[in-house]
DNA sequence: AGGCGTCCTTGATTGCAATCAATTTATATT
DNA sequence: AATATAAATTGATTGCAATCAAGGACGCCT
């Protein structure tokens, strides 16, 4: 989505609310609705397409059953800030990854990490419905409530890394699995910000351990914002001894 | 749970294999079961009551459909072992917490943490079924998803704490939260050992923030197991300055 | 009782990462 | 193009936690 990206309708302007667009560039993003199969499909008549800037935050939605949301194209966070101030990153959303929003305070704020990025927006109450009606939807909705559940878990194992070079590893390989066009060829979605309050480390020791996996030779880098990965090996052995150490 | 437990039925032979019981015993645990209300209940006359050992494997369910487990009393950890040998806990479930098992790798080995653990089980075929057939079932079954998910992101903010003071501190303050009978008395269901590897931190450094926090008077031991909290206000605080320090 | 194993605790040392500080490189804005 | 703002990087120092080591507490077993 980085290069080939939709030409058109340039999204710069406006920055304090959500764009909802009835343009063509909406129907060009309506087109890669649910790719996934069967019943969710139902749901794309009901998509609101959302174009959201960079920074920008998905309001909590009020009422009790909130809104799902399906990431077409750029990237998503969800935070909380602790009491010293840090942020915290606690779920990080990418194209093809639904999530839920309600107005719990669990929730945290959710904004848009990347300019360009594109969601398709359901209200709650209409997919209860369509849950209460038909029973395989409604088992698809809670295999959506499982992906959630698998992207947690996921990220607990990173965090639950003991050195930092550990973590930086681990969420390359998990970024590697989930949104890289070709495997080995990481795009960074997000800063080194983002990776650092997700991987709960300091921006400093995230790019000492991207530098140190260069030095090492088992990433190398193609501008700021792509990895390859060299020695996928290497990655998941945790990087706990590195065979080319220098 | 842990005193005024169940008084004879004793199960202490029979130690590698789960124990499914129709004694009196697995009566009065029956009557525990789904004390949550509604829709669910009708999973009762579905419980097979298994009481487990400490240590004892809950094991990988075959068949696509997998296996739901209702916690009654004790408590269950799940983890997985990295390549370094370190075991990481993932997930650890608690008297009325629900959790799913099936085949799947990511899902780690799932154990009995205390003696007298006793779970519920639904073979997730039948609780399809009810789902299948059960719009507000289904719903509730939602609900429980949902509620994991929750649970493994409390786990992602303890784990992002910086020192370990904030994470053994939040970890306390969670437990009083879920598993409390009154509030501010918190009976640990688990070993250091696991509150480290639930942590990501060591043995020692678990028992240095606990002895940490009872020379700073925010929290006071009665018995090994058994910890009171003195100054909730510090604790929330992420302990990142304590009001008493010596 | 005695012995064994596990759990828990404390001490001493080392290593890694947070922090403070500063520079370079990108990205907007005019 | 020029400037401003943000992102990324490297260095120097300090502090916290992992590690290695050892001793104590407790339950379990025969």
């Amino acid at each position: 989505m980085r290069d080939g990206s939709f030409p058109s309708d340039k999204v710069k302007q406006q920055k304090g609310a959500v764009m909802k667009t009835r343009s063509h560039a909406a129907d060009y993003y309506r087109r890669m609705l649910a790719v996934q199969p069967h019943a969710l499909k139902r749901l794309d008549p009901l998509a609101a397409i959302v174009q959201c800037h960079r920074g920008q935050e998905i309001p909590n939605s009020p009422g009790p059953s909130g809104h799902w949301y399906y990431v077409i194209a750029g990237a998503v966070r969800r935070c909380t800030i602790r009491s010293d101030g840090r942020r915290q990153i606690v779920d990080l959303m990418l194209p093809r990854d639904f999530f839920f929003v309600s107005d719990s305070k669990r929730d945290g704020t959710i904004e848009a990490i990347v300019e360009e990025t594109v969601l398709a927006s359901y209200p709650g109450g209409r997919v209860e419905q369509f849950a209460e009606r038909d029973p395989q939807f409604a088992r698809e909705l809670r295999e959506v409530a499982f992906q959630s559940l698998n992207r947690s878990q996921d990220q607990l194992l990173i965090l639950g890394g003991i050195t930092a070079l550990e973590k930086v590893g681990s969420f390359l390989l998990s970024l590697d699995g989930r949104a890289s066009e070709k495997k080995g060829q990481v795009e960074l979605p997000v800063s080194r910000y983002d990776i650092a309050d997700y991987l709960a480390v300091s921006v400093e020791t995230v790019c000492r351990s991207i530098t140190d996996l260069q030095h090492r030779g088992v990433i190398t880098l193609a501008g700021k914002r792509t990895v390859r990965i060299l020695n996928r090996a290497a990655l998941e052995d945790r990087v706990r001894e590195s065979p080319l150490a220098a």
